[in-house]
This record gives C-alpha cells, sequence and structure tokens, in this order.
DNA sequence: ATACATTATATGTCTATACATTTAATAGAG
DNA sequence: CTCTATTAAATGTATAGACATATAATGTAT
C-alpha cells in the first residue's frame, strides 16, 4: 500500500484534515486515469459517457440540457458543448421544446444505446477493479464521502 | 447530509463500488469548486500553488521540472507550462542545469515565498472547513483512501 | 400591451489535463 | 569518435472545467 505521503514525496501535512483534500485530490487522479485508460478505445470520453447514462435514465422521455447539467457529477461541466459532440457523434439528438422554446429536448438515439450498454460493462468491472477494498470498507468509504460533504 | 445519489439523482449503482467510484469523483469536484473560490483572489490556481509548495520543500535546492512533475498531484499535469505561467507572475525562476543541460533549476522567488505563505493560510484553513468530518473519522478516510488505490 | 426581470441555452476565453511529438543533450555500444 | 538510444523539457492539439457574457424566449408587473 502506497500512502499518499510516499506517492507526491510529502512528508506531512497540516493536519489529517488537510491530508484528507490532498488524498482525495489524488485518488480522485488514479480513478481518472484508471477510467481513461478503458474509455479510450471507444472515442467517448467520461464524463460524454455520463450524459449518456443520464439520457438512458429518462427511459425515452427527452431531457433538457439544464437538467442533464443537474444530474452531472461536475455541475460546472458544460453540458451544453458536450450534447454537441454527441450530437456529432450521432448518439444523442436534438429537439426544440414545444411548450417552451428556449429549451432544448435532448434524446439518446439507438446508436448511443448501444454504445453505452458495450461501455457500461467495461466501466462497471472496471470501477470494480480500480477500488481495492472490502464489501464493508467500500459502504464505510461511501458513508464518510457522503459526510464530508455535508 | 446530502448522499451521492440525491446530489446527482442517481437512484442506485450496479454495487457499493461502483457507488465509491461516483461518490469520489463527485467529492472531488465539491473540493475542487470550494477551493477555486478560495484563490480565486489571488489570481493563482490551486496546481501552481502545488507547484510553489513543492519547490518551497526543497528549501532552496533548485529542482528540475520533472522532480516537481512526479511530486505533483496529478502526474499527467504538465509541469512545464505551470512553471512557465509561474515565472511570467515572478514567482520562481528558471536557469540551466550546469551539469546537465537537458534538465531546468527551478527555484522559488521571494516574491513566490510570500504568496505563498499568504495563501497557505487561507488554503489550510479552508481545507479543514470543506472537511465536515470529526478527527477520527478523518483519520479513517485517510487509510481508506491509501488502501483503495493498493 | 409594454417594459423589465428571469430563465434556458449557447458562446467566448482562460486554465488545466491527456497524450503525442519534437528538440536538444547526454549516455552507452561498437 | 561515431552512431544510436535514452532522457529532459518544450510544444502541439484535443477535451473538459471555470466563469463571464450574449442571445433568445418567457414570465410578470404595471
Amino acid at each position: 500500500m502506497v500512502k499518499v505521503e510516499e506517492a507526491i514525496q510529502q512528508k506531512q501535512f497540516k493536519d489529517p484534515f488537510n491530508k484528507a483534500v490532498v488524498n482525495l485530490l489524488y485518488t480522485n487522479s488514479y480513478l481518472v486515469t484508471s477510467q481513461n485508460a478503458l474509455f479510450k478505445p471507444y472515442g467517448i470520453s467520461p464524463e460524454q459517457y455520463n450524459v449518456l447514462r443520464i439520457l438512458r435514465g429518462q427511459n425515452g422521455v427527452p431531457t433538457t440540457v439544464s437538467s442533464i447539467q443537474d444530474r452531472m457529477l461536475n455541475k460546472m461541466s458544460n453540458a451544453s458543448r458536450l450534447v454537441e459532440k454527441l450530437k456529432v457523434k450521432g448518439l444523442v439528438k436534438r429537439s426544440e421544446c414545444p411548450n417552451d422554446r428556449r429549451q432544448v429536448d435532448v434524446l439518446i438515439t439507438e446508436e448511443g444505446l448501444k454504445v453505452l450498454a458495450e461501455l457500461q460493462v467495461k466501466v462497471e468491472q472496471g470501477n470494480k477493479d480500480f477500488v481495492n477494498l472490502t464489501l464493508e470498507e467500500v459502504n464505510l468509504l461511501n458513508d464518510l464521502l457522503d459526510k464530508l460533504r455535508g
């Protein structure tokens, strides 16, 4: 087990809270790097995958751009541009919302569903592999993270 | 306490391991957003701050670009460009390494040390505030994160 | 109905990550 | 010494995050 102190060659931290922030940023980088390797062959980014997953969760009900934004992991990400990129790839459709012409209805296409299903198997297995914890430990981690942000 | 399921409006996950990956990505976003607000008035990014911190840790001994890279939280970040930006701001000095002209010695300037010291107080207090856990819980979190990557 | 505020989306710009490639210097083999 | 491989740093280019601003449509007060 490589402790965060060794990984970034920092001998000590102000306190365990500051260490935890650094540890979380470093662990995030570990996860993102691991996930990127998984996604690369598919020509789709983790963020784009996440948008597809949100859309499928709607079960055929069109979703607006702002609704996608609300459900993204990173609230500062730009759903508008991600949707545009997915549209270029033919994985989503965009259409003007009839009852409010400011809004845009976004729907995942058949091709999008296909790509998503294929990717999901790999991603879900990958995520399990990346997290080297017991079931008990991972449940504890989830509770701690939820509390941390509170 | 807002659970990650509510925060991103996802009802369930494949398993607790997949939930943990999502939870970590989401918590990272929470921390980065919190930190950004802190850094903004100083015109310096968290990544640039981290480079300054690494340089000061050398206690006046010049550090090469690749050595900075090794110590960064994100191993894929571009130390060369971050150093260039810090140099433009007058916070670091760059000089050719005499015994190996491929390498570049990087040193933090007096101005860099001043900015770093000022920022560090805010960042360390902020990090403590962002992590809503007891001392016992945060120690446990650090252990779980170290093991997770193992 | 008009004026103004609000909302949804898109766009502009900067910073950083991700990763490939280039350039220059050094190390090592013959 | 010469050729080749390796290494350090810089650079090119794509994607995304951060945040301000623009544009268009809608809601609301008068």
